[in-house]
DNA sequence: CACTTGACCTGTCCGC
DNA sequence: TGCGGACAGGTCAAGT
């Protein structure tokens, strides 16, 4: 799924559309998707959105609160054009994900001014909690996140004494435990490796000090890049308006096998670490 | 406890 | 064209 760079995409574009809305309706097409009683909603105004790691909530009035994990499909669109609209052959929707609903969509709110968010999600991993605000920090998934690489205060140190807790594991699987580090996933954890020059093989208890600073700028750097081209999209991520991100125009490493390394030349490598699939210069990364 | 592998789902792509 | 297998942004549970 999205990783930090696209949860934070979608929760600016939601902080922009939907704030003030109230919930008017809804549809669950999916009903393990959520859990608790979404009739509690009803009538529900949007005051807040915030993002946790790769988790984004959404505070209501009535203390209660949505949480979403978009796992690796998960979709948040919002759309102004009226389903019913749609399907009477009107012009076509200005979504680039496409009209909505499609054969994904989990779960719709309706607001009050007939505009429509869409959870979307292809291999229903993702879920969506109704919970009381007041209860959202007792969700176990949020309290076993570790510390983010975007926190002021996250310095070379914690990324050190953090993954070092790993010391047998391959550097690149560690920066992926969420309890560990939160947010980095699959793609930003390959990009900071690259940009470290570190290879992800490399086990976390040989690194030295220089190497946990240049990491640590690396999960910084990468994260930061994700956000400013609105994330990555490799087939699912859409942000909010149902646009693709453009990080992947930009990255170094990630599914760019058999491409030349764009510091080097040297052909970029794919490899499997913990049953995911890696990609490394085996020049430029020792 | 540390670490690895398979499961959860659906869809797509690639080789035979 | 059809079919099987591998693979896909993430977590969990169960295994070693």
């Amino acid at each position: 799924m999205p990783e930090l760079p696209e949860v934070e995409t979608i929760k600016v574009g939601l902080q922009n559309r939907i704030v003030g809305l109230t919930i008017k309706q809804l549809e669950v097409l999916n009903s393990k998707t959520l859990e608790g009683n979404s009739q509690n909603l009803l009538g529900k105004k949007i005051l807040n959105i915030w993002r946790k790691a790769k988790v984004l909530g959404v505070d209501l009035s009535g203390n209660l609160s949505l949480v979403f994990h978009l796992k690796m499909t998960g979709q948040l669109i919002h759309s102004k054009v009226k389903t019913g609209d749609m399907l009477a052959g009107g012009h076509p929707t200005q979504d680039m994900a496409g009209p909505m609903p499609n054969s994904s969509t989990r779960v719709i709110f309706i607001f009050s001014d007939d505009s429509q968010l869409y959870f979307n999600d292809q291999r229903k991993f993702g879920w969506v909690k109704v919970i009381p605000t007041t209860e959202v920090g007792s969700i176990k998934f949020i309290q076993g996140l570790g510390p983010e690489p975007l926190e002021a205060n996250f310095s070379w140190e914690v990324l050190k004494s953090q993954l070092s807790k790993r010391k047998n594991q391959p550097v690149k699987v560690a920066l992926m435990d969420q309890s560990l580090i939160s947010g980095v996933g699959n793609i930003y954890a390959a990009e900071a490796c690259f940009d470290a020059e570190i290879d992800p093989r490399r086990k976390a208890a040989t690194l030295s000090d220089q190497e946990w600073q240049r990491l640590h700028r690396g999960a910084i750097r990468s994260l930061t890049d994700g956000i400013k081209h609105g994330g990555s999209s490799r087939a699912h991520f859409v942000n909010a308006e149902g646009e693709p991100g453009l990080f992947l125009d930009y990255a170094f490493v990630y599914q760019r096998n058999g491409q030349p390394c764009k510091k080097c030349q040297s052909i970029i490598q794919k490899i499997t670490l913990a049953g995911r699939g890696t990609y490394l210069c085996p020049n430029c990364q020792k």
